[in-house]
DNA sequence: AAACATGATTAACG
DNA sequence: CGTTAATCATGTTT
């Protein structure tokens, strides 16, 4: 420890004016060599620039060089050690890992993928509708293969810089090695440390690269920032389900997929729409009455012969229970519609008033049977039930399966995709 | 610009 | 988990 201490001042070439220094020497001649040697090196740093320059040419052929060179390193690596020890572990693992992830996961460092664009173009295309949305898109990705580029310039600039600093410090260190005692192993360890600092300076480029994408992402494509109302086609759709399947407006996984893929929109749009096409509905029915009869009669077109024979049954035969499928559903639409019957009748009767024959028109098959049935059972239901519950619950689930309306209504949109 | 419509998000619920 | 109900933030209409 004693002697580390000496060395440390030598090397550091500050004081140690005037100490014998006692270095291992076996032999009285090499040793008196020796000493002759670090006297030099000693005084170097008291000399001029010149002399000094000449002095350590002179050193740096002295036969005796390699040997203390080689004594002094280890000695210089045996006191690095301890202090080394505790620095040299590398927690930024995690975290770089995670962010290559992400910006992988992003396709910022990931490979290029032109054909990516292409495909998605593509298929939106195929889908026919979509066209906004891929416009959408492809802002997005000009902006994201914009922050990809200034990601992989700087990335590169940052290699650069590291490598040509690497180099610079490497030939420093190997020029000083003439007159300090710097190992190979030194050297590689400078240049791990150098590595170490830049790849952490590269992970703050990519920790403010994903930042930029993730602001990018949420100015883009949050859909709730940009909403798009959806084409008219797929609300269309839409509200024909809806109002096809009225006593139970539930839409099943695979028929939601299939609105979806009708819609060109997303399962959990579907979703969505359900969710606040029935609150909205049921929040306020009598808005929807004439939505309800506009998208009835639109199915009902398709259907529109068995239609009409079942209402022509329904109302001649018996006015009380036809016994026929429409009869439980009608039931459900007075119940709908009972709490703005004024507005609806008006609006039914002005509507379909003088001919109700059959041509079709769904419009009148609804009125007809939801005119008698509101009648009937408003002063059941009072003009207070409103909302709150039970539009389709309570009152739908038993039809919903096991009554012949799922056969009338697989009719029209239930299958016929 | 105000009012209304509408898609998305959220907390609470069962 | 899927729904409901309330709410937000935007789009559209008036």
């Amino acid at each position: 420890m004693e002697d580390q201490t000496h060395l440390m001042q030598t090397l550091g070439g500050v004081t140690l004016a005037g100490h014998p220094l006692s270095l291992p020497a076996p032999h009285d001649g090499k040793q008196q060599d020796i000493g002759d040697i670090l006297q030099q090196i000693m005084t170097i740093t008291d000399q001029s620039l010149d002399e000094a320059q000449a002095k350590k040419h002179g050193l740096n052929c002295h036969r005796m060089k390699p040997a203390l060179f080689s004594v002094l390193c280890e000695i210089k690596e045996k006191t690095g050690l301890s202090m080394r020890s505790s620095q040299d572990e590398e927690p930024t693992d995690p975290q770089l890992m995670r962010l290559d992830n992400m910006l992988l996961a992003e396709g910022v460092s990931g490979p290029e993928k032109g054909s990516g664009a292409a495909a998605v173009a593509a298929a939106t295309a195929a889908v026919g509708v979509g066209a906004d949305n891929s416009i959408e898109h492809s802002d997005y990705r000009a902006k994201l293969s914009q922050i990809r580029q200034i990601y992989h310039t700087e990335l590169e600039k940052y290699e650069q810089a590291c490598n040509e600093f690497t180099t610079h410090v490497m030939n420093l260190l190997r020029e000083q090695s003439r007159t300090r005692p710097i190992s190979p192993k030194e050297i590689e360890r400078m240049v791990n440390i150098i590595h170490r600092k830049f790849s952490s300076i590269q992970m703050q480029l990519k920790q403010s690269t994903c930042e930029a994408v993730m602001i990018l992402r949420s100015r883009f494509l949050d859909a709730r920032r940009k909403r798009r109302n959806f084409s008219k086609q797929a609300t269309e759709i839409l509200n024909e389900y809806f109002y096809s399947h009225l006593s139970n407006p539930y839409p099943s996984e695979e028929a939601k997929e299939e609105l979806a893929k009708k819609c060109a929109i997303t399962v959990s749009q579907v979703s969505n729409w359900f969710g606040n096409k029935r609150i909205r509905y049921k929040k306020n029915i009598g808005k929807f009455q004439e939505e309800a009869n506009l998208y009835a009669a639109k199915t009902a077109v398709t259907a529109a012969q068995a239609v009409a024979a079942a209402v022509q049954n329904s109302q001649n035969n018996s006015p009380a229970t036809p016994s026929s499928g429409f009869q439980m559903k009608d039931e459900e639409f007075q119940l709908d519609a009972a709490e703005d019957k004024n507005n609806l009748l008006n609006n039914m009767f002005t509507g379909t008033s003088g001919s109700h024959s059959l041509p079709g028109s769904g419009d009148l098959f609804m009125s007809m049977s939801s005119l008698n049935g509101s009648y009937q059972s408003n002063q059941v239901t009072g003009a207070g039930q409103t909302q709150g519950n039970g539009v389709w619950h309570d009152a739908v689930t038993p039809s919903s399966v096991t009554s012949p309306i799922e056969g009338t209504n697989s009719i029209h949109s239930d299958t016929s995709n």
